[in-house]
DNA sequence: GTCTATAGTAAGATAGAC
DNA sequence: GTCTATCTTACTATAGAC
């Protein structure tokens, strides 16, 4: 390379992130990006060609990408289903800083019925998510459409504290909903788990 | 009044509130406000002087009166906890559209530290609903603790369900979710309920 | 109360120097 | 790869006729 870099990549797509999530995608204007980054708007565009949408789609992937190192793997991983549920939990207690931090798949999503350029990575978020979840919990010898559903509870509990955590600003719903995951995906299983 | 209004404010703040929920806040601009409502932008401005602040403010305003009305008091009526708590599954479902429409307390509300105009009025609401809700959960005779918890939790449930359904393109987590809510609410209670 | 017309600003995006 | 400067468009908001 010619010149180099003012931000390593990998700090940039953190920033551009955090961004995306503190404010909502339609509010991250290239101002506020730049700000954020460090970047100048044409910086951003000589990395991002796309411009916003493209930065979103990017950082969308860079999520699912943390997704599956830190959470969908080890979900799948070695270790009893409890053991791994924790280690779920404490990922996402990191990820979304013990509730401070809102959720891209909220923040980018559309509509239901149009279609944005978001919507398919965060369908195919939320689904491997659950499916991971799912697969542990059935594991422990509950039937997998019990096993799926209670996946699906447990996304649907993550998220809407992170909602409550926002709107009554603070973090204890979702520090609450976390703590409470393991015991409850687990219920009813006894030693088995 | 000199000149007939084009359209009743009920139906007006009808449709402001349906863009909100559609796009989101920042996304709603009054071209597209101009355009649900049917009104020019030089009306909407002669209706709400503070512009699209003030739009959201009202119609946050509106969504309360209509939560005091259609949920709250109900809770707080006649009938038994599981008839009271049925009836606000119903409201829920018709206000939510049976989940194809988001909520206002997720759309406009801001990160967690700063302060938005809408924060107070989304504060206000989500803990009325909690503290109404808890009530009729403490009236089967379960610690005031537990039933608080109880209630968060099923905000919690209604929230996270609307995200889900929007990042998944299917209202089935918001009608499942209300489905289920009436015995998860009740749950262990027995036939003080 | 609603409108057309327009001001003023901030948005997303590009061109071209270094 | 980053920048300054600029373009075009869309935004919020206002003025003034009817």
């Amino acid at each position: 390379m010619a010149r180099k870099a003012l931000i390593e990549n990998d700090a940039l797509m953190d920033r551009l992130s955090a961004t995306f999530r503190e404010v909502g995608y339609e509010a991250a204007s290239l101002a506020l990006l730049s700000e954020a980054s460090g970047l100048k708007k044409a910086s951003l565009y000589h990395r991002f060609p796309g411009g916003k949408e493209q930065m979103g789609l990017e950082v969308l992937q860079e999520a699912g990408r943390w997704l599956g190192e830190h959470v969908l793997t080890p979900l799948a991983g070695e270790g009893t289903p409890r053991e791994r549920i924790a280690a779920m939990t404490r990922a996402l207690d990191s990820f979304y800083q013990g509730g401070k931090q809102a959720c891209l798949l909220n923040l980018l999503s559309s509509p239901i019925g149009e279609d944005s350029p978001f919507k398919a990575a965060i369908r195919q978020m939320m689904e491997a998510f659950v499916e991971a979840l799912a697969r542990v919990i059935a594991e422990t010898g509950c039937p997998a459409s019990v096993a799926h559903d209670r996946a699906e509870r447990a996304l649907v509990l993550i998220q809407g504290s992170l909602v409550l955590a926002r709107g009554l600003g603070s973090t204890a719903p979702f520090r609450k909903a976390l703590a409470a995951l393991p015991d409850e995906l687990l219920a009813d299983i006894g030693d088995r788990a």
